[in-house]
DNA sequence: GTTAGCACTCTCACGGTGAGAGTGCTAACT
DNA sequence: AGTTAGCACTCTCACCGTGAGAGTGCTAAC
């Protein structure tokens, strides 16, 4: 009664009951007894008193039992708790920094984004998420044509950080290489160091406004260049182990991992939900009730931004069962997210050390 | 005693009541009984009878129960004779065959085995695996080189068949833009028509023996087409439809469920599996011990090679627990195969009928 | 060769039971 | 007032036996 809800009216015991709580069923993924924190010894008393102590933090919402005569178990309250303010952060071991290094170091820009999130989901035995930059916001760094055959034409684009893509067109009629060629060099020319968005706005609004003067080198650059910047599907997004999830207990059930795996294949849903975490730089912890699809399988995701210079191209973390281990997993995520920023920025600017290809 | 464990000893009745036993397994996943055969009417026969018969059946090889006193279900070699001799094909339905030649009308030539493995688990409410051509076998269209940034050089492949690889490179020296022109031009007009691999071997050996002799754009040609299309790698392979298998009750429990995914994941293996069927050219049927695979799932596959003209590419099919429909699955996949051979076909040698992009 | 009848076997769902784990509460202790 | 021992209570879970149901195999009669 007397009593309020607040993380600050907790006592320093209070705290390190809840936090051996958390260490524990992180650990064992069975609910906490009083006995067993009080076996623990860390704090020298008994069963009956940290009973009464979980009594408490069940009410102001910390935990909660499976069923009367459970142990207790961390609630999502409890781990933001956890992660705010109780948890020291375990630097990344050198040997996984290395490995990570390593990893993204080779290849070009959709590689090294693949390569992430499966040394994401391997080093966190989680499911490891990498949504790669929305194919309209990159920068332009070259646009080349390729006739293929006829009327059609394979259009690539190259951004600014080292992604690829390509895409055939059929233009109206059979245009010569030597056109495609000065084409592309007008196209690298002018408007290189735009969005592909911005440029396509801009051609559309040049043909709409001069329709009648435009040369003719123009207009078929207008119409190449329409098709193949017109990109306006979403970001793409990498998702990698979610078999290893299936070794997890919490996982018994087939329905539940149906559910997982549906959610999984929803890149749409996933990409809104890891853009959520896009604000600011830092790591952010989404947990149970924080989103819809969190909630909906009672996970986590810890994901942080990333990019280039202060461009933020996309998202990475990392999402799994609640109970996980932050400590390890947070300062990984950060740490690949500061690595995977650096390697889309050599990639791309081109000041390459050491070249390693055999 | 007397008789002998052979298909062709199997009197008409037999053939009917195994026939009928295999169909509603089929339907109901659930092991059938003499009762159950016997109120079919389809032969007016008491269930006593064929329980006599059931237990020859079983006695040669084509039926096993679970247990004493439960009914039998179909072993592998059932269903092998049924495919060969017993099951008359259904028709694939004219919507799905609209629906089917739609999906694979438009996009390039990657898109186009995408969307066939999708349609392939959609239709067949089993996993949709199609093999890619390995790069290596791909035969060259045109070959193109962007420059990005410095010594960095983007690397562009069309295959004859449509499909588009690109691969960043780095050169010894920058390159300038028109000298990457002419080499590609050159590349491009030498070595069409023929295999990467074979291509690249010609150009080894051209390297090997005129050493010094070879003038500039020559050696750089060589040096751009060794890293270029160096393509090693085995054929990628688009797997679809995992999802959809976990409704089935044959998947009840966890560990079958990771030994399925974790099968899926590798990638190698499936290769391997599917290009066995790529002899001769018509649908292959493995199930259950023909393969390491399939047996160790106890699933079935059933595949069709697909190709240009007379060049084989691929393979394509479906996998799924062995209780299939057989008569539907196997026309479809050849259908599909028809369809995504004359698909690409099209997409390649360029008289597209309609173009309907919009 | 076919069938009815019957005993036999095996699974599966159900309910009861008892051990074990863990709690909540109370009363005594410091 | 905080802490603790003790104890009754609750809930789960594994185990067991039981009985219904399903299906078979065999035998004897048609």
């Amino acid at each position: 009664m007397a009593e309020v809800k607040d993380a600050a009216n907790l006592t320093p015991r209070d705290r390190e009951i809840l936090k051996d709580i958390i260490l524990s069923y992180v650990l064992s993924a069975e609910p906490v007894s009083s006995r067993s924190v009080s076996k623990l010894g860390r704090l020298s008393l008994s069963a009956a008193t940290i009973r009464n102590v979980m009594a408490d933090l069940e009410e102001w919402g910390y935990l909660m039992q499976p069923h009367t005569s459970a142990g207790r178990v961390p609630t999502a309250a409890a781990y933001h708790l956890f992660i705010e303010s109780m948890m020291q952060v375990r630097k990344v071991p050198a040997r996984d920094r290395r490995y990570i290094e390593e990893s993204l170091k080779s290849g070009d820009a959709d590689q090294i984004l693949g390569a992430a999130s499966h040394v994401l989901s391997e080093l966190s035995q989680q499911v490891g998420v990498v949504v790669a930059p929305a194919v309209g916001e990159t920068v332009l760094k070259a646009v080349d044509f390729v006739p293929i055959y006829g009327r059609r034409v394979l259009c690539v684009v190259v951004s600014a950080a080292g992604f690829v893509d390509n895409k055939v067109i059929e233009t109206e009629e059979e245009i010569p290489r030597e056109e495609l060629v000065r084409i592309s060099n007008y196209l690298t020319e002018n408007f290189c160091g735009q969005t592909l968005r911005g440029i396509r706005d801009r051609l559309l609004k040049m043909m709409a406004e001069e329709r009648a003067q435009v040369n003719r080198m123009l207009a078929l650059a207008i119409e190449l260049a329409r098709e193949g910047l017109n990109v306006d599907d979403g970001p793409d997004v990498l998702v990698d182990g979610t078999t290893g999830l299936l070794a997890r207990p919490e996982l018994g059930d087939i329905q539940r991992v149906r559910r997982m795996f549906e959610a999984f294949a929803d890149k749409a849903r996933l990409v809104k939900l890891l853009n959520r975490c896009i604000q600011g730089q830092g790591v952010r912890v989404l947990i149970g009730d924080d989103s819809e699809l969190t909630s909906e399988l009672d996970f986590s995701l810890v994901a942080v931004p990333y990019g280039v210079g202060d461009q933020t191209l996309g998202t990475l973390g990392i999402l799994g069962p609640s109970r996980m281990e932050y400590e390890r997993v947070i300062p990984l995520v950060h740490f690949l997210g500061e690595t995977l920023s650096r390697a889309l920025g050599e990639s791309s600017s081109g000041h390459p050390e050491k070249s390693e290809k055999k």
